[in-house]
DNA sequence: AATGAATGAGAATTCATTCAT
DNA sequence: TATGAATGAATTCTCATTCAT
């Protein structure tokens, strides 16, 4: 990755966190990146490309990250635990969530598939986490794909209130209360 | 309610769910309300006035809506499976939440507060009925406020991804995997 | 005059001298006449009447109002000491002439010519004057034109100063100023 | 002075002078400026920023000509006489006047007290002339400021007058006139 | 006759993108 | 290679005018 590249993402993922990706203008980016406008085209064809190419950028990092962490570990249940801590260290540390959650349920038709491909991704690599789990009797017979779905929206959503609201959200309990809410439930047997 | 301002509404909607607000220009909404460009002015300030009113608007009726079917209950249990229950609904017949999802984490600072505290009011309730929980002994002590959004997450963004892939969610078990996940967990004891 | 005519105008004349003409727009006039917006095109074929007859009919007046008032006398002199008085005192009581210098010297072609006309019998009929005070001896022989238009100048400017930094017009000397420095002249000899 | 701020400059004076500044577009002035509407915006913040500082800029000019050629005058008479032919010579050069007039008793808020100090520092500027001649025992006495405006007004309008009907103000005796008038009256003694 | 809801042409302004330097 | 001045398509919003009631 071309050094510059690399500081357009950063500047572009601040930017994009803040505002949006419609409302920041390649101006701003270049600006925050120490570049010029015309600059950027060098590194990207057009902000559509910088948009998704940051996207993909981004969560490519944050699902080699959660899979190298997994990868050690036998247990299904251990592997759930891992990839909450895993999802939420990342965030917590790259401030990424707020605007990807935005643009991975995105419109522009361009994106839309390949940001798909993304999400089925990583949703698939839950999602076979839990089907080896009840393989091996130790999860319930739910819809795998409902449950992937449900442990990510759990934790990005908890994220982004932690954002809206600014808390910190690796202390007050959050990673405890996801990992016993989703494997334990809430009731009190 | 203005029968011409739930005309504009509905065609708002429909097109800010499928390319966003920004993308969306108001000439088309005006078309696909089949009214003109000016009339739209007529019933709102101005764009971010016509988004603002249309969150409020929607939100208020998925909340009294929620509402209304809890009120009866006593058990938290029971209380818990029917925001499930009802917020599912609601958004099956609606359509609304993957616009609302965007927009509720949204930027521009005019609507943040506004949204921020239509989401802590909805967060608020799942909380009280949680904390109820708690107290009769049938909840786990976890944070009240971790539990309510991770709740309010499983569920929108099971639905974000069922209209992603047009999935239908009313069937496909999805009720009851969130229901079953939600208040007794993954794991089998 | 149709006495909803007249409320127009009044309306009108208020409101452009605030605001010129193209900033106000016909509702602000409708609103202030007491009527709804469209009754003003019962009066009036579109805004430009509208704003052409308005200049007319308080042209004709000044006029008419000088007019008279000179016609009982003789002498050049007191003649122009009564056009300054009667200017004077006409826009005190109607407060037109910061709209009407503004749309005097105005653009559109449609009024050009006919607020030329009207400029040009006011400025002949104090040309008039002139020349017949040059004719009795009594005035320099000055190009009566030129002289017309210096008092006119005179008086107008001195009035929109008045105007703008809210003076009273009829105190403070003005008149008197006004018709020692255009008969007499300032320096002392 | 960036020379495209010079060549936007003059392409809006002429068009203002002849439609005024709200009838002309910026579509119309970057047009007869030979750019893009777009550029216009690289020189001014908005149209508003445009209008004041042209005014601004055309007052500056017109008022430091005006002073420097009275400078090194002593005599109160000669000065005048000097006022009167540089503003003449300059509007007669620069044919800024019947958009300035225009403007300089405007409406818009922002420009009003600008504009208000401007004329007060032109005005000012004359009348402390004026007030010399009085203490010299040389100028009737007269209120200062009313014969100041006087002054302004007289050759202001018959500006005006020669634009409008298309005539050559600096043939036509209009200077001598201008200053057998406001200096010994139009009264023969 | 009077109204004001509806309209759409037209204006200001923004911003992705190009291109000469 | 890097820049930012220049551009014009596209967008929001205004308002004179029309017309059904």
């Amino acid at each position: 990755m071309h050094p510059k590249k690399e500081k357009i993402f950063e500047a572009a993922i601040e930017k994009f966190a803040k505002k949006g990706t419609t409302s920041t203008t390649m101006q701003e980016i270049a600006k925050a990146a120490g570049i010029g406008k015309g600059t950027l085209y060098r590194y990207f064809e057009n902000k559509e490309d910088l948009i998704f190419s940051l996207i993909e950028f981004r969560f490519n990092i944050i699902f080699e990250k959660v899979k190298a962490d997994i990868i050690k570990l036998d247990d299904p249940i251990q592997k759930i635990e891992k990839v909450i801590d895993a999802h939420l260290n990342f965030c917590a540390i790259h401030g990424v969530n707020k605007f990807l959650i935005r643009e991975v349920w995105g419109y522009k038709s361009k994106f839309k598939n390949a940001i798909q491909e993304m999400m089925s991704l990583y949703t698939g690599f839950i999602k076979d986490i839990i089907e080896e789990g009840i393989e091996q009797g130790k999860f319930k017979e739910v819809n795998a794909l409902n449950a992937a779905t449900a442990l990510i929206g759990m934790i990005d959503i908890t994220i982004i209130r932690c954002m809206m609201f600014e808390e910190d959200f690796l202390t007050n309990k959050i990673r405890e209360d996801i990992v016993e809410i989703y494997l334990n439930g809430m009731v009190i047997d």
